[in-house]
DNA sequence: TCTTTTCAAAAGTATGATTTTATGATCTTC
DNA sequence: GAAGATCATAAAATCATACTTTTGAAAAGA
């Protein structure tokens, strides 16, 4: 289940391995349990999560592999410094969405966006083949559409640019997903209920110019019209914040 | 330990469950074992490997916290098609590279490369502290020796872009740092054993006109002169693997 | 034919024992 | 007394086995 979805539907844990995970993760990169220190004994954490030996240390070798903690015999298991830490990982991204949004995070966000989006744009004007740009009109189709819920269009937004990442063809670029989604996760968060229909005339516009842009193997023109796009939602959701907003968590949402 | 330094001294695998993960990781990645099948049960691989049925269960667990296989039950442990697999992620880039580098490979780790480290560059011209600033020109001060070898280069010159995309701030630049180490172990491995005195000079003066473009706060030029760094490393891969030179594996170093 | 029940395969969970590893203290040697 | 070797120990790593839950598919019933 992706980030944008579970913010939709704010669904919770199923196994227990998943919940081990999700507990410990969490509270590393909201910062609950600090960088540096020693997580407690196996059999402490068994006992605090009531699952066996063998879950929790499935779900240490789960972290291990996102780069959040690091087990060193003798000493214990520690937590490792942010800079270890996957944030292209869905989950790791996930997390340090619930943990909550501040203007900075948004910021680096956008400029991480503004980086590797406009350069799959470029990529995609050159590469995409005529069924690439023919799906990808499909999708901006879906934006022209009357009973918009703010759901259902960043559910749009996301696809239209998971389809550009794909058509680059680049392997790194559509690793990068992820990235996308939390940031449409976090507009649809901070976005108030009720979409004006101007505003959804305004994304369609946007979008249908990036596809344009590639569908004439205009590399330049497919930049630009990237670059806009992320500007405006940048612009959009640094306005959801300033105005009198406090950074929101999912803990009181 | 890092893709570069384990290009350099060619050690090996650990303990019995890191030789799992990297056996398995290795033949998903490579293509040995193709994406959509379904891997053999516990009973064969615990057998295959030698290991205890824990271990094993724990490098499925590693394999699917970076995107490379699902568990199902009742019909096993899929491949997971390779847009899942997370390419930010050190070992999953280490085993493509161990694959075997070809062209397009290359040519797409330099674009991601173009995309972002020219990015992390202007933000570090904008964020560096002074600290910042003197540290960069220590690492850049390094290149100047004489008696350098392939390996100390590349040493020097992962630091320097580690450097840059600590000093942007921003956490998903520094996260990225596996696909420089990527590059520059490529880059090590193509290389001829001597670089000329001349070739390091150049090398030097590229990585300072970054340098004193940070340090002068102007981010168009920290720009200019980082996308010429990437642009010169990437033509020096392009004419090693294209001067009769055949893709090499590490299989076959 | 379609729905429901049942079954079994594979993942998931639990427990206890044994082995390896690395730190820090102890002991030896010079 | 300082440098180095040795050993005790805490924690992770590994092993072996048993039990539970999930779920696709086949079998039974309507």
């Amino acid at each position: 289940m992706g980030l944008l979805e579970s913010a939709i539907t704010g669904k919770k844990r199923s196994s227990s391995h998943a919940h081990v995970v999700a507990e410990l993760g969490s509270s590393i990169v909201s910062g609950r349990i600090s960088v540096g220190t020693i997580l407690p004994g196996d059999n402490e954490l068994t006992q605090r999560f009531n699952v066996s030996r063998t879950v929790l240390r499935e779900a240490m070798k789960t972290l291990a592999a996102k780069g959040l903690i690091e087990p060193k015999a003798k000493v214990g298991t520690r937590v490792l410094p942010s800079d270890k830490w996957n944030f292209f990982d869905p989950d790791v991204l996930g997390w340090r969405f619930d943990a909550g949004i501040d203007q900075t995070f948004t910021d680096y966000l956008a400029e991480i966006r503004l980086a590797l989006e406009p350069a799959a744009a470029a990529a995609a004007a050159i590469r995409a083949t005529s069924d690439d740009i023919v799906a990808l009109y499909a999708i901006a189709a879906k934006f022209d559409n009357l009973s918009h819920t703010p759901e259902s269009i960043a559910k749009v937004d996301l696809d239209f640019h998971i389809a550009i990442a794909r058509m680059s063809g680049n392997p790194f670029m559509r690793s990068a997903t992820a990235l996308i989604e939390a940031a449409l996760a976090i507009s649809f968060r901070l976005s108030s209920p009720a979409a004006s229909p101007e505003m959804i005339d305004a994304i369609a516009d946007n979008h249908l110019r990036i596809a344009h842009a590639i569908a004439s193997r205009d590399p330049e023109k497919a930049v630009a019209a990237m670059r806009h796009v992320i500007d405006v939602g940048r612009s959009r959701i640094t306005r959801c914040l300033t105005e009198g907003q406090i950074p929101i968590s999912s803990t009181s949402a």
